[in-house]
DNA sequence: GCCATTGACGTAACAGCGTTAACCAACCGA
DNA sequence: TCGGTTGGTTAACGCTGTTACGTCAATGGC
């Protein structure tokens, strides 16, 4: 390839991650809604239409971060392959969800917490290895296949979204009503941890 | 009292309820943000600065009609006062709650799942039997004073939390995603219920 | 019954938003 | 050297929530 042609190209894609990285912390600091592309074009001493040159619209912004966020995550989730015991794995899965929420909570706000009108494709819907929910589920299978669950407890996509329900719900109240008085919020890690517990702990056979 | 007084106090209260009703009306179709006031106002055949003689601004609509919807939740959960055994009572209420929102789903959203400029004060904090929150936490203080349940679940809020999550968080991914085609939706009443029996299945002490 | 006061509502406008049409200057391949 | 492409700007559009101000009828003290 000709090298002035990748310069042009290289130089596009600096421009993009510079716009990128300023509406990156312009959203997780402000927030979506609070964030104009006046903000982000005056933070990178540019003016607001060329941020329309590299993308679509201010939503093709978020969803640009999201998806490597979401690449993130299933990184994250990937890291607990190595963990044999599936019932210990799926602990583990839950610790790094709730993780990610916290780190990223903007990230996730959008992901998981805003209205989409339907522009959002999840990634890589076919491919479990790479598609957040299909992991949890596949393990929720070695969960159920190992004999250890009540028969209750027999749906794979049942328990599936009941684990990642708990954890949704600890994250959805944390990262909605933190700062609020008029509930004594404990910490979000440890009240996760703790509702995964329990809830695992529920689903398991007693063994005597 | 003055009759003439009356009745001005009372044709003003009449074009409040009117603004809401159409408030109420349009937000539950549309969503919150995609309202605008000048919708509000043709609604009514008013012009949206009349609305402005009633209300602060958008946002209070919003926050009046959440304070409405807040009573009637406390309302559902004070149904469940008569049952005895404070856990049994902990999984009405929590059934009670998934009821509501599922009924309620806009409203649900209007008070839990958005976000909201630190405007929004929860009524009736001082008041446990109107305080939602309050009153889940004080059965939660209950079932811990019952003894029946594990060491590691004696903080009545984190308890009450944890609870709260479970179905909160069964609700928001309900609500959010339901229709999304890329995971297979169990019946949110029913995930509900069954994380709830695990919830608590794995908080109460094994009597053997 | 008169008349100032009040209060509900409308008109017109403001500032700020996301977005876009039109334009311009530098660069590119020919 | 030319002409199109690229990457940027200027100025504007239509929309938003919101408000200063005007209007006009009902109210209430005399």
């Amino acid at each position: 390839m000709p090298p002035s042609l990748t310069r042009r190209d290289r130089e596009r894609h600096e421009t993009r991650t510079l716009i990128l990285d300023a509406a990156r912390e312009l959203f997780a600091r402000d927030g979506y809604e609070n964030v104009t592309m006046r903000a982000i074009a005056k933070r990178i001493e540019y003016t607001p239409t060329a941020i329309y040159h590299h993308f679509e619209d201010k939503e093709a912004l978020l969803t640009e971060l999201c998806h490597v966020d979401f690449r993130s995550l299933a990184g994250v989730f990937l890291r607990t392959q190595g963990v044999e015991d599936p019932v210990e794995r799926l602990r583990q899965i839950a610790a790094a969800y709730v993780e990610f929420a916290i780190e990223h909570p903007q990230q996730y706000r959008f992901l998981f917490l805003m209205e989409h009108p339907g522009k959002l494709e999840h990634p890589n819907r076919e491919n479990p290895e790479k598609n957040a929910y299909g992991f949890v589920r596949q393990t929720v299978s070695e969960c159920i296949a190992s004999g250890r669950l009540r028969p209750e407890y027999r749906d794979p996509d049942q328990v599936a979204q009941m684990c990642w329900a708990a954890c949704h719900g600890v994250i959805a109240l944390h990262v909605n009503f933190e700062g609020d008085e008029w509930v004594n919020w404990q910490e979000p890690r440890e009240t996760a941890r703790l509702t995964m517990d329990a809830l695992i702990e529920g689903m398991l056979l007693q063994v005597p």
